[in-house]
DNA sequence: ATTCTGTATTTTGAATACAATATGCACGAT
DNA sequence: ATCGTGCATATTGTATTCAAAATACAGAAT
């Protein structure tokens, strides 16, 4: 068989190259909201390094960014640890995610397409059925994946960049905790409200939903986690 | 003349090693918002290094977190520029700094100190007193002083951090942005409504007349930068 | 046995060295 | 003169080296 002549078009796209720096960021940080280490652990550079194949330069470039976001504790002459939460810090976090949700709700409910809504739709749809099938770790998630769609109907990239920023934060501790089944119901619940005021275009709605999910689930996080301390 | 016995307790305080790291970072953030580089001006590491009389490697790391707050663009092998910020950029971060300090102010409103508001009335009363003599760069740091009190007040971290790292986008824009005579009138009338709001702890009114001002601030800093592009 | 002290080892911090990439410039062709 | 090409230079990216500090540990003193 013999190759089809290729797209002109698809000869003169420019070439990907991402960079070491980017890469490396963004694989610790997946490493370390969803990696094997605790909060509070110690985080070897030359381990990593030698881990990821790459010298401790650009690792340590990598680590300060992420330890500036608040992901990691940088102490001086003592290296680098998983950043540890407290009930009140996870409270300060949650309030200002409220505001930014919130925010982002009340824009993305003014502004994101109905080809948007649908998606969203769609994954709502699938979160429903995960439920179901109690698949939490799918169910997170996809969960995730609404949040993530409705900051980005927002349009507001400053908006964006904060709150992934600051979600990263927290992340690790609402992938830890486990959820009631009454808790578990009730956010599905929550999710439909939500879709139903974005189907609507329901700005302040919206806004107050996405608040008020959060509050919810910070109260449940606060339930589960001083016990697990993970 | 002979010293007097030093005091006891003074002998034993932990000594003060301020990392180069740190330093590096806070030097660099006021250098890059008040100093003499434009926007979209290339910033030479080499230079750079040696002014502060460091190697490359520390003030990369400093860069890099600088650039991952938004203060400075880092393009792969192509080295680091001055952030350079649209109208639609600015509007965007003004956004999110209304979010941000409406919380704050709510926050503040519920648990400053009397001593925090009072002081917060001493600055007040300077800024009134700049402003009669016209000296708008002592007004500007009294201003900036102000606002920074009142996210202090909120007693969030979170808060005060995201608003910090998000707020250093704009603040040279701010910094060059020369106010007309009536904004700038203006603008201290809000804020004796703002130090009203306080002392009466109307939280909900502290939040609404915060995002205000920055809605103002933000439309005289569109009126006066998109000629000056500086 | 426990605590202290000194030393070896490990780890982190910073500078240097080297490699890869981009930029600037001179020269030649049109 | 203008555009293009190739080379010299400068700048950035990464690895390596060296220095400083912290940690771990062994032995001595109580």
């Amino acid at each position: 068989m013999i190759a089809a002549p290729a797209d002109p078009m698809t000869l003169l796209q420019p070439i990907h190259r991402p960079s070491l720096h980017d890469q490396l960021v963004e694989q610790l940080r997946s490493y370390f909201t969803e990696g094997p280490l605790k909060p509070g652990e110690k985080v070897n550079e030359q381990a990593l390094a030698s881990a990821y194949g790459v010298s401790r330069t650009p690792l340590r470039e990598a680590l300060k960014v992420l330890a500036s976001e608040g992901l990691l504790t940088w102490t001086p002459n003592r290296g680098v640890r998983m950043a540890e939460i407290s009930a009140e810090g996870l409270a300060e976090v949650f309030e200002v995610l409220m505001a930014l949700e919130s925010l982002a709700g009340r824009k993305a409910a003014a502004r994101m397409t109905e080809a948007g809504i649908a998606a969203i739709a769609d994954l709502q749809a699938r979160m429903e059925a995960e439920y179901e099938a109690g698949d939490i770790s799918a169910y997170f998630r996809t969960n995730q994946a609404i949040h993530e769609a409705i900051l980005q109907g927002s349009g507001n990239e400053a908006l964006i960049g904060t709150h992934r920023s600051l979600s990263g934060r927290v992340r690790r501790a609402r992938f830890m905790a486990n959820m009631s089944r009454t808790r578990w119901q009730h956010a599905i619940e929550e999710h439909r409200e939500i879709l139903a005021a974005l189907t609507a275009r329901d700005a302040e709605g919206l806004g107050q939903l996405l608040a008020a999910h959060l509050e919810g689930k910070l109260r449940s996080l606060q339930e589960t986690l001083p016990s697990s301390r993970a």
